[in-house]
Formats: C-alpha cells, sequence, structure tokens
DNA sequence: GACCTGCTGCGGTGTG
C-alpha cells in the first residue's frame, strides 16, 4: 500500500491525519500490529480515521480503482474478498461504527440484521449473505467464532488482512477477550502477516492489554498513546448539613433537591446509576419533583426492551431529551451524543469506570470532561477527593485475562472441528500462541481432547458428548448434523439470568425482570419498571402481562446480576484521604464537607492510614462486636470476616454474625469475646497462598458457591442445550442440569477440571483470593489501632445496620445441610429448586437464628 | 436519626 493512495482518499474527505494517528497509520502501512490507547474524549475520532484506512487497505489492495475519484469499494460492484474485520463488543456499536465511517459498505456480521430486527429474513438474502461477504465486516466475538465453525471458514476468512478491535479494554478482561484471541490465533496460521490493532481506553496495563492481544510470542507490537488528555473534571455535589447527611445508605435520594437543580441548569444530562432498581427510583423521584420534565426525561438500562432503549439512544442523539438515568448501559456507544454533564449516584467503585463515564461528556473539541459525583452516604463524599488525587498520580485499575478457562477451550476445539477440523499437534501450538492459554500443560491439553472426544470417563455412554473425533486421516471433525447445529446454536460466552419478559396486554414489550422477582408477586400487585407503575395480570408462557396502573406504593425489582468491584485503587485512595484529614489536613471541598464527621470518628475512636489498621469493639445488648476497616472492598472482606470467624472458631465453637461493606466488616458474637487480644493472634494466621486457600474453602460454603460458578462453565462448554431460540422455558431446567452436572462430576469423575475451573474461578473472581492475600499480608505489615467504642461510629454505623448477615457456625455441616434444604423447601413450597446462593445464604442466616 | 443494592455484553431454529 502507498502512503499517496491513503492520503488522496483522506484528502478527498478532508481528513489529515495528523500527530499519533500518523504514528498509527505508518505502523499500519509497515505491516506492524499493536495497540492505540484513545484518551478520555478522543473517542471514535481514532475509529473514523482508522475506519478509513481500513478501506482502503481494499482500495490499495489488489484491486485498486481509479486514484482519481479515490472513491470508497462499494459493497454492490466489488466482489473483492473479505480483507478488514472490525470487531467490536457491542452490536449498537457496529452500526454507529459504520455511520460514522459513511461507507457504503455491507458490513454486519452474517445474519446479525436478521436476529437484530424480526426474525423474518428470507432464506434467499440469508444465503447471499453467507455466499460473498462484504470487504470489511464489522463483527462481534461471538459473530467471529461463528464464522470460524463454517466449514468453509478458511476460504473465507484467509484473506483477512487487518483485524481491529475496538473497546480491547472491554473485552480482555473476560471470556469474550479469550474467545477473541483464540479466534486471532486462528486467523493468524492462515495468514502469518495479519495486522491486528487494538483500541483501548485508559487501563493501568497497556502494555499487557498489548501482549494479551498480540500474543505472547508476538514481536514488536506497537503501543500508541493517544494525545495527553483533555481536561477532565471531577467533583462532588456536597450535601447542605453534611452532619446531617445519612452514614449509611445507597440510594441517595435526599440529594434529590441538587440533583433537580444540575439537570435543569444543563441542556443534557447522564445520570449513572449503579443498580437497574436504583435507576428506576431515581427516575421516578425525578419525575415526582418534576411532573413538567415528562417526555424530556428518560429511563435506560440493560433490563429494558432492546426497542425502549433504541428509542432513547435516538432522542439522546437528536438532543431532545433533558436527562437519561441509566446505568452502565450507557459506558459504551455514545461516543457521538451531545452530552454535557454527567452525574454519578452512589460510589463509582473504580478509577477506570469513573473516566470511562466521565469521558461520556464534553466530546465538543476544547470542552472539558466532567464528572459530578453524587455521594449517598456520608464517608462516600470522600471519594471525589480520593479520585483526583488516584488520577493525578496516574493510578488507575490493570485488566487481566482469565488464566486458561478450560470452558472456553472446549468450546473452541468443537467450533473449529466444524470449521474445517484440525490436527490435536497443530492446534495445541496455535492455541499456546495467546496469552490466555500460553503456559497450556500438555495433560490438560490432553484432558480437554478427550474432553470434546467421548465427554470423559462419566459421560461416556452418552452420544451427545463425543463431539469431535478424528476421521481416517487424523483430522478431528464433528461427526454429527444434529450435533454441529446444537453447537452453532451455543457459541458464545455470555450467560444470563433467569428472567421473563414484562408485557402490557395489549401487546407491547417493556423488557425484562428476574424470574424470581415475578414469582412472589401476586396478581394485582404492583411494581415500578420502566418507569411506569405496572399491575401484575398474570403471567403466561413465561411472559408478565401488565397493566398501567396508579396509587399504590409499588415494589421495585430486584435483578441479580453482578456486584460492582470496589477497586483497590479507589480503596488505597479513600485511606490516604482519611490519613489527610487524621493529620488535620482538609484541603478539599469534600474533606472540607466532611471534617465534622470525620473529627467525630476521630474523637471516638480514631481514622486509619496506609500504616495503621483500625479496627473498633463495641458491646451492645446485641453482644460484642468488632469493626474492622481495611478498605478493600465487599468480597475481600467476606473472605476476611470469615476467614477470621473461622480461625477463632477452630479454637473454641462460636457463633458469629458477618456484615461487611466495601469499607470494612463487622463480626458479632452473642458471647462475650476479648477481641482486643483475639484479633491480633487471629490476624497472624497462614498468609501464605496454598495455606490461606485451604482455609478460605474451608470457612466459607465453598462447594455450594462452586456449584453456581459450574452454571456458567457448563453453559459454555457445550454440556447444556439451551434449548431452541424462542422456546419459551425456564431457566430453572438449566440450573437443575448444571448442578446435575456438577454432582454427577463430583461423584464419578471427581478428576474433571471443569470443576477445579469452577473452583478456581470463584476463588480468583468472586473472593478476589490475590486481593485478600496481599490484604492480610498488608494488614498483618500495619500497626493495629485497636479501641474500643461506647456508640456506634460513623465507620461502625453503616456496618451495624447491614441487613445481610451471615453466620458462621462450627456445628455439624449436616445438620446445617437439613435446616437449609427445610428452609428453602419452605420458601419454594415443597419444589426444592437449586437456588440462588445468596438465597441459601439467608435461609442458613434464618434458620440458624430460627434454630438458637 | 440514620438501613435494607448489586452492571454490561452475544448468539442460535428451518428447507425449499
Amino acid at each position: 500500500m502507498k502512503p499517496s493512495d491513503v492520503q488522496a482518499w483522506f484528502a478527498a474527505r478532508g481528513w489529515r491525519p495528523f500527530g499519533f494517528q500518523r504514528e498509527v497509520w505508518v505502523a499500519v502501512a509497515k505491516g506492524q500490529s499493536g495497540l492505540l490507547h484513545a484518551t478520555t474524549g478522543a473517542g471514535k475520532t481514532y475509529a473514523l480515521w482508522f475506519g478509513a484506512l481500513l478501506a482502503l487497505s481494499d482500495v490499495a489492495g489488489g484491486r485498486r480503482r481509479s486514484r482519481a475519484k479515490a472513491e470508497a469499494p462499494d459493497a454492490a460492484t466489488v466482489a473483492a474478498p473479505l480483507q478488514v474485520l472490525w470487531i467490536t463488543p457491542m452490536r449498537a456499536l457496529a452500526a454507529d461504527t459504520l455511520r460514522a465511517l459513511q461507507l457504503p459498505l455491507e458490513s454486519l456480521a452474517p445474519h446479525w440484521q436478521a436476529g437484530a430486527r424480526s426474525g423474518d429474513t428470507s432464506s434467499a438474502e440469508r444465503s447471499a449473505q453467507d455466499k460473498r461477504l462484504p470487504t470489511a465486516l464489522v463483527t462481534t466475538p461471538e459473530s467471529l467464532s461463528l464464522m470460524l465453525s463454517r466449514a468453509d471458514a478458511k476460504e473465507q476468512l484467509r484473506s483477512v488482512r487487518l483485524v481491529v478491535v475496538d473497546e480491547w479494554h472491554e473485552l480482555m478482561g473476560n471470556k469474550r477477550g479469550v474467545q477473541v484471541q483464540l479466534a486471532l490465533a486462528r486467523l493468524k496460521r492462515w495468514r502469518p502477516d495479519l495486522v491486528v490493532w487494538g483500541m483501548s481506553a485508559t487501563l493501568g496495563n497497556l502494555d499487557e492489554a498489548l501482549r494479551t492481544l498480540l500474543g505472547p510470542g508476538a514481536e514488536g507490537g506497537v503501543l500508541v498513546r493517544g494525545e495527553t488528555p483533555k481536561e477532565l473534571i471531577v467533583d462532588t455535589l456536597l450535601p447542605g448539613r453534611s452532619e446531617r447527611f445519612p452514614w449509611g445508605g445507597h440510594l441517595g435520594v435526599t440529594m434529590l433537591p441538587q440533583v433537580v437543580e444540575e439537570i435543569a441548569a444543563s441542556s443534557t444530562t447522564l445520570v449513572f446509576t449503579n443498580t437497574r432498581s436504583q435507576a428506576e427510583i431515581w427516575y421516578s423521584a425525578l419525575l415526582d419533583a418534576r411532573p413538567d420534565w415528562a417526555g424530556e426525561i428518560a429511563l435506560h438500562h440493560g433490563s429494558l426492551d432492546r426497542a425502549v432503549r433504541e428509542w432513547v439512544e435516538l432522542a439522546l442523539k437528536k438532543g431532545s431529551l433533558r436527562a437519561v438515568v441509566c446505568t452502565s448501559s450507557l459506558d459504551l456507544g455514545v461516543d457521538f451524543l451531545p452530552v454535557e454533564r454527567v452525574l454519578q449516584i452512589g460510589s463509582a467503585k473504580g478509577i477506570a469506570r469513573l473516566l470511562q463515564r466521565a469521558g461520556r461528556s464534553g466530546h465538543a473539541p476544547g470542552r472539558p470532561s466532567r464528572i459530578t459525583l453524587v455521594p449517598t452516604h456520608s464517608i462516600e463524599i470522600i471519594e471525589g477527593a480520593a479520585a483526583r488525587a488516584a488520577i493525578a498520580a496516574g493510578q488507575i485499575e490493570a485488566r487481566q485475562t482469565p488464566h486458561q478457562p478450560l470452558d472456553v477451550l472446549v468450546q473452541h476445539l468443537v467450533t473449529v472441528a466444524l470449521g474445517g477440523g484440525f490436527t490435536p499437534e497443530a492446534l495445541y501450538d496455535e492455541v499456546r500462541s495467546t496469552a490466555a492459554y500460553a503456559s497450556l500443560p500438555a495433560d490438560t491439553w490432553q484432558w480437554c481432547l478427550d474432553f470434546v472426544a467421548r465427554g470423559g470417563p462419566s459421560l461416556v455412554a452418552y452420544p451427545d458428548y463425543k463431539r469431535v473425533v478424528p476421521d481416517a486421516e487424523g483430522v478431528w471433525r464433528v461427526p454429527d448434523a444434529r450435533l454441529a447445529r446444537r453447537h452453532r446454536m451455543n457459541i458464545g460466552t455470555i450467560v444470563s439470568d433467569a428472567s421473563i419478559s414484562v408485557q402490557y396486554l395489549s401487546g407491547g414489550r417493556i423488557g425484562s425482570v428476574e424470574e424470581s422477582f415475578v414469582a412472589r408477586l401476586k396478581p394485582g400487585d404492583c411494581f415500578l419498571f420502566g418507569g411506569r407503575l405496572l399491575e401484575l395480570v398474570r403471567i403466561h408462557d413465561m411472559t408478565a402481562l401488565v397493566r398501567r396502573a396508579s396509587g399504590q406504593r409499588p415494589a421495585v425489582p430486584r435483578w441479580g446480576g453482578g456486584r460492582m468491584a470496589f477497586t483497590s485503587t479507589l480503596g488505597d485512595a479513600v485511606v490516604q484521604q482519611l490519613a489527610r484529614a487524621g493529620a488535620g489536613v482538609f484541603d478539599s471541598p469534600e474533606l472540607q464537607s466532611l471534617r465534622p464527621l470525620l473529627e467525630l470518628q476521630r474523637q471516638w475512636s480514631a481514622l486509619p492510614s496506609h500504616e495503621h489498621l483500625l479496627a473498633e469493639s463495641l458491646q451492645t445488648r446485641e453482644g460484642w462486636h468488632l469493626f474492622v476497616y481495611p478498605f478493600a472492598g465487599r468480597p475481600v472482606h467476606l473472605g476476611l470476616a470469615s476467614l477470621l470467624a473461622w480461625r477463632i472458631a477452630q479454637h473454641e465453637p462460636r457463633t458469629f454474625s458477618i456484615a461487611f461493606n466495601d469499607y470494612g466488616f463487622e463480626l458479632l458474637s452473642a458471647v462475650e469475646v476479648d477481641w482486643a487480644t483475639l484479633l491480633p493472634r487471629t490476624l497472624h494466621g497462614a498468609t501464605d497462598a496454598q495455606a490461606l486457600l485451604h482455609e478460605v474453602l474451608a470457612s466459607l460454603n465453598a462447594s455450594e458457591l462452586a456449584r453456581r460458578r459450574f452454571r456458567e462453565i457448563a453453559r459454555v462448554s457445550g454440556l447444556i442445550f439451551q434449548g431452541y431460540p424462542g422456546e419459551k422455558r425456564s431457566n430453572r431446567q438449566l440450573q437443575a442440569s448444571s448442578s446435575l452436572f456438577y454432582e454427577v462430576f463430583r461423584k464419578y469423575d471427581p478428576g474433571n477440571r471443569l470443576l477445579a475451573q469452577a473452583e478456581q474461578e470463584l476463588l480468583a473472581q468472586e473472593l478476589e483470593i490475590g486481593r485478600l492475600q496481599a490484604s492480610l499480608e498488608r494488614m498483618n505489615a500495619q500497626q493495629l489501632v485497636m479501641r474500643r467504642i461506647e456508640r456506634p461510629t460513623p465507620f461502625s454505623f453503616p456496618l451495624m445496620v447491614e441487613l445481610f448477615r451471615e453466620k458462621l457456625t462450627n456445628e455439624k455441616l449436616g445438620d446445617r445441610i437439613a435446616r437449609m434444604v427445610a428452609q428453602l423447601e419452605k420458601a419454594a413450597g415443597g419444589s426444592m429448586g437449586a437456588g440462588h446462593v445468596d438465597e441459601v445464604r439467608k435461609s442458613l442466616v434464618f434458620g440458624a437464628q430460627g434454630a438458637n
């Protein structure tokens, strides 16, 4: 490709690459791969430019068109093979990217239009799409994987010479990113000079992001850092009188008047909340406060029907909305939107997420990005100051690729077997060229092969699990068309919760809610959803039929969903601010606002710092409380609390209640405990990784938790068939069958590596064992400041009121399970579903209390 | 006096 071609093409469109853009362009022209770090606010400028380049790789390629005309290739007339793949994590981004590029390319993933719209595309249209792919294709990791499963995958894809992975930071830390790694390895095998570029937002480990994208063995990847970030403002909406501000809570509606004021003063505002129900509550609170805003404000979250969300996005784009209350659903994909202000209700939970959300505002050149934090309780006020300090110091969270997830690998093996077949030696090498599987041991590889060949020892009798077998030439293929179809319907790594759709009697779809939430409602009950008060009429065919209602105080749906992790980067930054306050420095609006409260905390107890670990003991009529504040986030605190309770109970039978939040945890004993002597002794237990692992697993109901993790693994590895699309059946069955596999493997195939994976994922992701260990080590190094307090302090109060208390008993496990089952039976009305762990835990707690 | 949460993302049927 010649530079002059590219330049001519750009010039014809008035685009002039400059600075780092030129850097990328030169690298691509040289055939180098790399990662472009796009800073806050720069957004799709890169994409525009870059996308144009992509199209050019065709213009400048073998089939050069008239340079004088400098026209983009036209899908209708060009029969060039697929040359450019653009991978994006969201279908909506695919459409946006295309619009922005203004390219007349046929560019959606195969069958995508059909699936996303009405599902009635004729077979003729589809097979036409199948026969000839466009020159450049914007697609998703899942669609790419599907393409790899086609018998002619190699013919279709070997012509690809450039792959762009957009929003790589979104993908690299999860299994979708692993799927991308595997697909890239495939493409590179067919075309060793393949050029791969990623685009990423700010991350703490850009170099690692680059290596993860290109594979550990790849040489000469280029990391291009975009321009220095544009101006970024992080500020806090301070409560009028902070001493009257709630010490606990998370909804933050006491801040409603100020938020209304802010919205009124801006053209367009995004109001981010942390949960879907919180978004519902805030939306209706805003409307209550300003009924005249009806039609000017909207709601956007992942459980709303796609059509509803598209309407909101469109209205945002047109600039016809004053505000949208949303969840992470608008984290991505609003680069072209005219958003002036971003409010964040409650903790942003991490610096990277805060930056991401701040970047939604001020997209016009020269305009600063600004995010305003709206605290929901007292200590949260400090996070604004903490975030500013962390950003200034360049402390941003890192992301790591999952380590050898075998479920994804097993799925990939079947995919590749379908896509022309494989020979084990060659594929083993290919797989090890990815970051995720670079050190995959040979015996693990053999296990995976065996698993797709016969399902392992316990499933040998089932033909459904003989998915891949070597043919006479030693090429491994899928022998059965039915299994092939089944597999294609199972491709992907996203496993969703059980939900049922919500629809008006008259037919309009509103969205979906948790099965378990609706199960608790009776016909006639009201709930708030989609910003409207709805009355449940009846449930039919996995659909909740509703009508508009008025008056009644409604329930707000609770969705399952993940818990957003409070990162250690933000936790450390918060401790640092507290330490400043401890040293008498109140040099930010946040610290000043919080001064009375922090001084109260210091007076009644103490303030923590990096050198000092604060713990408090308190005696109330409920018993002997211990509060500890490592500021390490909920999962770590759950682990620490369970671990301490377990260690103590090793010496004498004891029962503790446990509570935790992002800042600390509490242990409560009904009988006298001398925490001041017990805590230091207990802290200094094992901290080496192996022993700790053993202790943590023992201290928690680990097998129950692992069982839940296993559901996703069973789905991704293809053990479970989800049923046909549109088939209306309960996800309960999915859960039940994954439980069954879990039990069968434990009993008849304990060496099954998917079991080990479930345990490993549980430890790594849900319990954050690495952070737990680090926290424990740090706590051991810190000086313990143990304070006996007379009354709840600002720090301890929220913990005291935590509803979610977990009892750890060292009574016989059998009794415990019997009671748990009895409770569940009662709760489920006789039919024992496999249940959500939270429910299991809760019933465990209530059961234990009931027995006492 | 204070409280009661938990995100996002994708894909697939058939047979003339």
